[in-house]
DNA sequence: GAACTATACGGACCGACAGTCCGTTTGGCG
DNA sequence: CGCCAAACGGACTGTCGGTCCGTATAGTTC
C-alpha cells in the first residue's frame, strides 16, 4: 500500500469519525462530506472502502478493536460474571458511538451481522453460554443476548437510566446462564 | 375520506404487499414502482401516507392486524407456554413476511419500535413475563424477547431448520419465564 | 340537474446523494 | 533520472424520495 494511500485512509476514517460523533443521525453525514472533511476527493474514499457500508463497517471495526483487547475470556471467572460484563461493554460501545453504531446497523441493504466484531463477541458469547448451561442452543442463545443490546433498541430506551439497562441484563443474562454470581457492579453500585 | 380515496389507498396498500412479497430485497420496490403498479399518480401515495416509512409501517400494521387477532392472551394457561407461541408466530410471520419486515425493521431514520403492532406485542409480552417473575425488568426482558426474532437476525439465520429455531425459542423463553411447560421440544435445562 | 367547492389526482419537476469515469499526478523502484 | 503502476480528484450520471400546481371529480346544496 502507497503511502499516501495509507495515509488517506486514516484521514478518511478519522474525518468520519468526527463527522459520525457531531451528527444526530446518520444520513445527516453524506460520502462527500466526509471526503471534503478529510481533504480528500471523493473517488479516494470509494476505491478504498468499496462503498458506503465498507467504510462504515472499517470505522465501526476499528473501534470495535479496542473493545475486544479489553474483554478477553479467563476461564476462572464464573461465565455469568463475564456474560453481564460483556454486555454492559457493549451497551456502553453503543452509547458512545450511537450514530456510528445505528449507521452499522440501520444501514439498508447490509446486514449488521456481516462484520468481524459482530463474530467476534458471539463466538466469545457462544462459549460463555455453553459453558454455563450446555452447548444446547448456546448459538441462538448468544444471538439473543446481543440482540438485547441492538442499537436501535438503546435508541428506543435512550432515556433509562443506567441502573435500570443494569437490571435488565442483570435479569436477562441471569436468567440465560444461571445467575450463581452476584455481578456487583465494577463502577460501585450494587443491585441488590 | 372521499370514495376515490379510499379506493386508492387500497389499490396502493395492495400493490406494494404484492412488490414487496415478490422482492428480495427492500430497495429494489420504489415509490415510482408502487404507483404504477397501483395505477395512481406518484402524488397519491404521498399524499395518503405521508412519506416511505408511512406506508411501509400502514402496511406492516395492516399484515400485523391478523396476527394480533389470534394472539389473544388467555389467564389460565402458563404465560411461559403462551409466550413461546407468540414469539413462534411473529417468527413465521417475519419468514411470510421477510422482505416487508425487513423494509420496516431497516428503514433508516424510522425506528422500528415506532409502530402500533410492536408495542401491542411488547405489552402483551410485559404481562406474561410479569405473571410468570413478578415486574422486575419485566419491560426491559419483553423488549429482550422481542429482539430474538428481529427480522435481520431471521435473515441472517435463514438457512436454520424449523427445529432450530424451536430448540432456540424454547431455550429463551424457558430461562426467562421458567419453563414448567414443555412446549413440544425436550430443552434439557432447568428441570426444577 | 346545475352550479359550486373542497378534496383528490397525476406526473413533471427538484434536490440530494451514492457511485463511476477518466484525465492528471505522484510514490517508489531499477 | 526516468518510468509506470498506483493513486488521485472532482465533474458527471442515474436514481430516487419528495414537492408542486394545474386539472378533474365527488358530493352537496338549492
Amino acid at each position: 500500500m502507497r503511502a499516501d494511500a495509507q495515509r488517506n485512509r486514516e484521514s478518511v476514517l478519522a474525518a468520519a469519525g468526527r463527522l459520525f460523533d457531531a451528527a444526530t443521525d446518520p444520513d445527516q453525514v453524506s460520502m462527500d462530506d466526509i471526503a471534503t472533511a478529510a481533504g480528500v476527493g471523493k473517488g479516494t474514499l470509494f476505491r478504498r472502502f468499496g462503498d458506503r457500508i465498507g467504510l462504515i463497517r472499517a470505522l465501526y471495526e476499528q473501534r470495535a478493536l479496542r473493545l475486544q483487547d479489553a474483554l478477553a475470556v479467563s476461564p476462572t471467572r464464573p461465565p455469568a460474571e463475564q456474560a453481564v460484563e460483556l454486555l454492559r461493554a457493549m451497551l456502553r460501545f453503543k452509547l458512545d458511538n450511537r450514530v456510528l453504531t445505528l449507521a452499522l446497523e440501520s444501514a439498508g441493504g447490509g446486514s449488521p451481522y456481516r462484520n468481524e466484531a459482530y463474530d467476534h463477541w458471539h463466538a466469545l458469547l457462544a462459549d460463555l453460554v455453553a459453558e454455563a448451561r450446555g452447548p444446547q442452543a448456546a448459538d441462538y442463545l448468544a444471538h439473543a443476548l446481543l440482540a438485547g443490546v441492538r442499537s436501535d433498541l438503546v435508541e428506543h430506551l435512550r432515556d433509562w437510566p443506567e441502573a435500570r439497562w443494569h437490571e435488565g441484563l442483570n435479569a436477562l443474562v441471569g436468567s440465560v446462564l444461571g445467575d450463581a454470581g452476584q455481578f456487583g457492579l465494577p463502577t460501585g453500585h450494587r443491585a441488590d
